[in-house]
RNA sequence: GGUGCGCUAGUUCAGUCGGUUAGAAUACGUGCCUGUCACGCACGGGGUCAGGGGUUCGAGUCCCCUGCGCACCGCCA
């Protein structure tokens, strides 16, 4: 036996038991005559103590130790004379008898402790060294914690977990797929699912009328904090049911995590807004409800005073930055300068400072100080505010505003991620029009179904088509997104229509959805969230890559396994593959 | 595809206006030390200043190219 107790377990009550321990050293500390170790394992740290009248072999082993050998303890629990309140193990220490080196190890190339001295790509390439750290650990436990909250809640709804393949067939729409060659059918491919979307819908034609699956999906699309190219969906789907079905079953799905997870009891409905109302409102159709400082239009009143930046705009919308009046002319310049930024894109900034006396703004020279603080009373500001104004395209305005907003609360310190503000937006639109390709693309997939209301658009005037597709937000991110499906095999071929697909396109690469369809497809809808980034949204991280055993970097790399990389020669042959080399592409 | 920031000891970083032998902390090694827990003290070893090119009497420092990393925009139905 190698271990009797873990490093994390041992208490004042068990003095005097004879123990044995294993692990890793993290810091030996040689007094001379007396040497104390740290030994590690993922219950915790628990202080080893080799004294002056210990065998001689001992002394000898525990001098030869070093930072990460793998060691076995076989010692004494005592009560220690100088006992350390910051260890949970502090009251107690383990004086060695024995200690057995089961494994030697090279130096680590940073310290693996609480905090480590590491840079990102060193931990990243000693991916295994750094999940020995507290902070890795706890992340992994919660993520773990938190498959077993979910499984356990839909379970008990009576969802059944079915697995889909990996391994399926390519469609171009959307995002780009990773592709996989065929060996047994030369020059041809699978691809891996990007979301098992149309496999779960025809598990739904099955009759399997509540799914899920915690699930691997694959893009191949740029990474960011918050995307990797590998990453899991909480996958559902159920049969017979309306948008307000789903939204039920998953705001209480929601509340159950928030409060098995966090110990968090959320009693109030979750707040719903629709897209539109979302956009006006946050310029996002992924607002942070954290904090205030919501947009108003103020097109009406800025207009027709001769200030032509205005006058010459589509919207003008402004919100008030709470207290922030005392914003000296460089913090002013400072965000002028934020909103300009290529990444944001706006021309340029116009303030209104709220002080005692009246209003001091940028636009003075055009306006009177009464319509000055008719816009920013429009705003919602009060004495002690700074009013913020951007124009142009409405949306592009907007989205420019977001940015601005979302600056100025994460400067004021509103962006707190012990603080959860869930909600859901609603309505979202059926086509957005793409400027590059000149067509319209589904917002959601191309088998969400339409509101029935809006169906009249659907030929004249497409982009006014609303969708009953609603999507999952807290804090600022979008953390899961669904819609009622198409259950029709005619709707279906009509909104391939507008997507601008051919039949003979259409019937190509979902032919096997439709036909599914004239079988006796029962209505039904579903969503699905984002695992990874519900694991950093509770555990108050903003990358996912923490709650990633093995994540890959911004290029796509697992700079640990040295991946992707060359195959052999024989393997290329074997798929009919021939390399190209990058010049030539 | 694009923008910004970064790359100096095992690690994290400093390095002034371009000027002698490139520093600190930590880690590592050796010695001393009986209550440490960020142990302490002393000594020691450790550098392709990311790579290449250029400017200059002289480049870690200035310029150009390439590579790598991080964040973001595009992209992510």
């Amino acid at each position: 036996m190698y271990r009797t107790h873990t490093c994390g377990c041992l208490r004042a009550e068990d003095v005097n038991k004879t123990v044995t321990l294993a692990g890793w050293v993290q810091k030996v500390r040689n007094l001379g005559a007396m040497t104390f170790i740290d030994l590690r394992d993922r219950y915790g740290i628990t202080q080893i103590v080799v004294e002056e009248h210990s065998s001689e072999e001992t002394k000898a082993t525990a001098a030869q130790l070093g930072r990460e050998y793998v060691i076995q303890v076989i010692g004494n629990v005592l009560e220690r004379s100088a006992k350390n309140s910051k260890m949970v193990t502090g009251d107690i220490e383990v004086a060695a008898t024995t200690i057995r080196i089961l494994n030697q190890a090279q130096t680590p190339p940073f310290t693996i402790e609480e905090v480590s001295d590491g840079g990102d790509d060193l931990r990243m390439k000693y991916r295994y060294l750094d999940l020995r750290r507290p902070p890795l650990q706890r992340a992994m436990i919660l993520r773990h914690k938190m498959a077993q909250a979910i499984r356990t809640f839909l379970d008990k709804e009576g969802f059944l977990e079915i697995e889909t393949p990996y391994l399926i067939g390519s469609t171009p729409e959307g995002a780009r797929d990773f592709v996989v060659p065929s060996r047994m059918n030369p020059n041809q491919f699978y691809a891996l699912p990007q979301s098992p979307q149309t496999l779960k819908q025809l598990l739904m034609v099955a009759g399997y009328d509540k799914y899920f699956q915690i699930v691997r999906c694959f893009r191949d699309e740029d990474l960011r904090a918050d995307r990797q190219p590998e990453f899991t969906q909480i996958d559902c789907e159920m049969s017979f049911v309306e948008q307000e079905d789903i939204l039920e079953v998953f705001e209480r799905w929601a509340k159950h995590m928030f409060h098995t997870v966090l110990g968090m009891e959320l009693t109030e409905p979750f707040l719903r807004m629709t897209w539109a109302e979302a956009m006006e409102r946050y310029g996002s159709d992924k607002p942070d409800l954290r904090f205030g400082m919501e947009f108003s239009d103020v097109t009406a009143l800025a207009q027709g005073h001769g200030f032509s930046v205005f006058d010459d705009a589509e919207y003008v919308t402004g919100f008030a930055a709470t207290g922030c009046a005392t914003y000296t002319r460089k913090q002013i310049d400072a965000l002028t300068e934020f909103v300009k930024r290529p990444q944001v894109g706006a021309k340029g900034l116009i303030w209104i400072r709220m002080e005692e006396g009246g209003t001091k703004s940028s636009i003075d020279k055009f306006y009177t100080p009464e319509e000055v603080r008719a816009m920013a009373e429009r705003c919602g500001a009060k004495t002690g505010d700074m009013v913020f104004i951007l124009c142009g395209k409405k949306f592009k305005a907007l989205t420019q505003l977001c940015a601005l907003r979302l600056e100025v609360a994460e400067q004021l310190g509103l962006r707190d991620p012990k603080k959860f503000a869930p909600m859901w937006v609603i309505d979202f639109p059926m086509f957005e029009w793409d400027e590059e390709t000149q067509r319209f693309y589904a917002m959601h997939h191309p088998f969400t179904s339409p509101k029935l209301e809006d169906a009249q658009y659907m030929e004249s005037d497409p982009g006014r088509v609303r969708a009953n597709a609603y999507d999952f937000v807290c804090n600022g991110t979008e953390i899961g997104g669904g819609s009622i499906r198409i259950h029709d095999a005619k709707l279906q071929a009509q909104i391939f229509k507008a997507l601008g697909f051919t039949p003979e396109k259409a019937q190509a690469q979902f032919g096997f959805l439709m036909n599914a369809f004239k079988f006796g497809a029962p209505p039904h809808g579903g969503l699905a969230f984002g695992f990874d980034r519900l694991c950093s949204l509770f555990g108050g991280a903003d990358s996912i890559r923490d709650y990633i055993a093995f994540p890959k970097n911004n290029n796509g790399r697992d700079v640990m396994l040295d991946a992707p990389s060359l195959i052999d020669q024989t393997q290329l042959d074997e798929l009919c593959l021939q390399l190209v080399k990058p010049a030539e592409k």
